[in-house]
DNA sequence: GACAGAAACGAACGTTCGTGCTATTTTCCC
DNA sequence: GGGAAAATAGCACGAACGTTCGTTTCTGTC
């Protein structure tokens, strides 16, 4: 009961932490230190730093979806939902939903040459989220909203590498132009592929 | 004289290093260990750990303008450089000049929510890379090969943005296609600007 | 309100971190 | 080839790391 309580806390200020500094650089006598709790009481929570480092991704993951997939999903499917997708990203970069920056463009590169559970559990996850992109895309083209021979992973690898050239410029080098920039290269490119909706007839088709 | 030699040594072997741990993973005993030699003897190198990682830094810039800046200026100036910028890049991950991916890319990341020398010195190096980029772009648009209404500062955000997405698929997923699927994007995208050349005729005017 | 179980604490463990010293060895120059 | 200077080793330090332990405090239930 308490515990659970206590332990959503715990994590939800790992992610912060961690999302600043990275999951190695997370440590427990920090976390502990800003939480006004002791080392071992804390720890006691998780069986091992890996344990509290997974459920550190998995919390950050939750607020992910909660705050960009989520929303996203409610826009219609097909180009709508698309650009909804790319919109709420640039958004949830913007209003700092992790006050380091995306926590899993910043675990990815982290831990891109670390095997081990940790990796595996941040690749799981970007493959989860890269997979949606594509999914959207797919819907798009069924939807005949967009150009047919579009190839959705080709698509999502360009949405995404926009995504992470956003946080890096944004992030890295402070350059407040840089989300607008993303946002203007996604518009472009979603744009040169649609497919201009048929009018009133074509409506009446279905 | 031997001092130089060492150091340069002990910066090769740093760089490797930081590049698949990060700049912070990089530890001098490690380090030492590694080279056969004793923390302090080759932390009598540095002034202190910081400056280790800085003297890392430029020895990786060092490594990088070596293998990707200076073979594509070899190319003409322009479309043929600019294009040559790009394919240098993927060649350089799929060469694995550095054994964790690219350096600069995971050196962001870690360290974009992290004040310091370090941070600094990390964006001034990333600052010159596009710069670099930027600049091609403007020699393109000055030699007529490229739309002339292209904004060097959007196109560069954009190939930056395609490198690390490239380097993130590469790297942590494993997509042994990222490369290729990185590259069509490039090669689309500045084929799409280009403005055909015109023929002997034109040659004539100048 | 007593009691059992959960939750948090404080102290200590062994290790590794970066960083100082002081020797000792190696290198380079006259 | 001897002697100054540079390079490396050895050892110790305080702090922080993750982790374990036994004890104490809090919580929820009958």
């Amino acid at each position: 009961m308490k515990g659970d309580r206590t332990r959503q806390s715990i994590l939800e200020r790992a992610v912060d932490i961690a999302s600043l500094e990275g999951l190695e650089g997370l440590t427990i006598g920090r976390l502990a230190d800003e939480l006004g709790m002791s080392k071992s009481g804390l720890f006691a929570h998780f069986g091992s730093k890996e344990d509290l480092q997974l459920a550190t991704i998995n919390a950050a993951g939750e607020r992910f979806v909660i705050e960009v997939l989520k929303p996203a999903l409610k826009a219609e499917r097909g180009y709508p939902r698309l650009l909804a997708i790319c919109r709420g990203w640039i958004s949830y970069v913007r209003r700092d939903v992790f006050p380091g920056g995306c926590f899993f463009a910043a675990a990815s590169f982290e831990f891109d040459g670390r095997p081990g559970p940790i990796r595996d559990a941040i690749a799981h996850t970007m493959n989860d989220w890269i997979g949606a992109i594509e999914k959207a895309i797919a819907m798009a083209k069924e939807e005949g909203h967009i150009d047919p021979d579009v190839d959705p992973k080709q698509l999502a690898f360009e949405i995404n590498s926009l995504f992470f050239g956003a946080n890096f410029a944004y992030q890295l080098l402070g350059d407040k132009a840089a989300l607008q920039r993303a946002m203007r290269a996604l518009e472009d490119r979603l744009e040169s592929l649609r497919v201009k909706p048929k009018r009133k007839l074509a409506a009446v088709h279905r």
